[in-house]
DNA sequence: AACTATTAATAATG
DNA sequence: TCATTATTAATAGTT
């Protein structure tokens, strides 16, 4: 709705992104300030800006209230489908909120150990088996990233070599009377490579060796990886 | 916006006005979704309709976890005065936030493939070690859940079986003319500490298994549980 | 922060 | 409830 349509991504420039988020924060609590007076209805909102900077808007009553009656009326959503539709899609959807429920409480847990809620040794026994599950898949993407790395980079060894010999037999041909001048020859072909990133991991092969978790109950050498 | 100007006030007319409720909040749900791309926040809204019907919309997350985050966002607003090593804390929580993003942006990544973003190796590297850390600690935690219970129902042993012993004498000793009544001996200290939802969770397998990343090489068994 | 040219939302209508 | 359209409202780019 201005000069020129907008497309829905974030927006880069961060300048111009904050600008934006000002205007249409202060558009968005405006219409639901708006849809609150016409209809008579209740809306709360909470905004977390990209840096973490809470906004938020609330009309008749207090957030807090409305988080109360928000909790009430979710639950009882939840409990109103399970019992008139025992589908396999809601059940489904039910195990996964449990499963995120877990995981968001063992966040809650790690992070903030100050809240008073505690999780029992089942709770701890599941979500154990989350992580290791996880980061079973972490490493199977990994390692899926690393092939593509190791392939690409053995491609362009090849290419580099090629161009090599050719240069190399161009020098023999058209200089044949010179002394020995310095080749251009290229053997840095391992080194350096695309993303600056791949610095920091030394050797793709040898990462997985390269990590001493040096804690002494996690069998790290078990889970193994499959390449 | 359309046919004219609308007054700032309570639609009378109740057909009129839930018409008027079902367009704006779509509305306002959509502006709502564009601020959150576009400007890449985090953003809950909660509706209560005159009726007392609840919907809700949040980006990014659960409304759960953003309630969380807002409770805790508000609770900081409230004590801003009061930290005693403003540069200290401030890193502290830089870094804490930093790492919940990272999480956060796993679970996404693991629940919504649907999304768009990918992580990298580097991220991918550092969300696998918090994960380890994080097994540690629960594993670690577990370990001494477990020795507690087992310290319980040991004294719960001994007390129920000098409780027997009593009763044991006080049969004799009381009803020495009397056939042998069945005594009352406790023999189930070890049963059950487990609680019935584990049954549910079980299935947290079937979430991954879709998940095929075709590497075949993880042996599931081996990631024992250490203890 | 203000200003507009545009687009987007939507009130009325069918 | 759904589609269309005449208008108003929001806002992207600019100053």
């Amino acid at each position: 709705m201005a000069r020129g349509k907008v497309q829905m991504r974030r927006i880069e420039n961060p300048v111009h992104r904050q600008v934006t988020f000002c205007k249409r924060r202060a558009g968005l609590f405006k219409k639901a300030k708006e849809l609150s007076v016409l209809c008579d209805a209740q809306i709360g909102i909470m905004i977390f800006s990209s840096h973490g900077k809470l906004y938020e808007l609330v009309t008749n009553g207090s957030m807090d209230g409305l988080i109360e009656k928000y909790k009430n009326a979710s639950e009882d959503a939840q409990s109103e489908g399970s019992e008139a539709n025992p589908q396999d899609a809601e059940r489904e959807a039910m195990m996964l909120k449990q499963e995120i429920n877990l995981l968001q409480k063992g966040l809650r847990y790690m992070y903030g150990i100050q809240t008073n809620e505690h999780m029992n040794l089942d709770e701890l026994h599941a979500l154990e088996r989350y992580l290791e599950i996880w980061m079973c898949n972490i490493r199977s993407v990994k390692m899926q990233m690393m092939f593509q790395e190791i392939e690409s980079l053995k491609s362009k060894e090849g290419i580099l070599k090629a161009a090599n010999m050719l240069l190399q037999e161009k020098q023999i041909v058209e200089q044949n009377g010179l002394m020995d001048t310095p080749q251009m020859v290229a053997t840095e072909q391992n080194g350096h490579f695309g993303a600056p990133y791949i610095a920091d991991i030394v050797n793709p092969l040898t990462v997985y060796t390269d990590y001493s978790y040096s804690y002494s109950g996690f069998r790290g050498s078990e889970m193994g990886h499959s390449y």
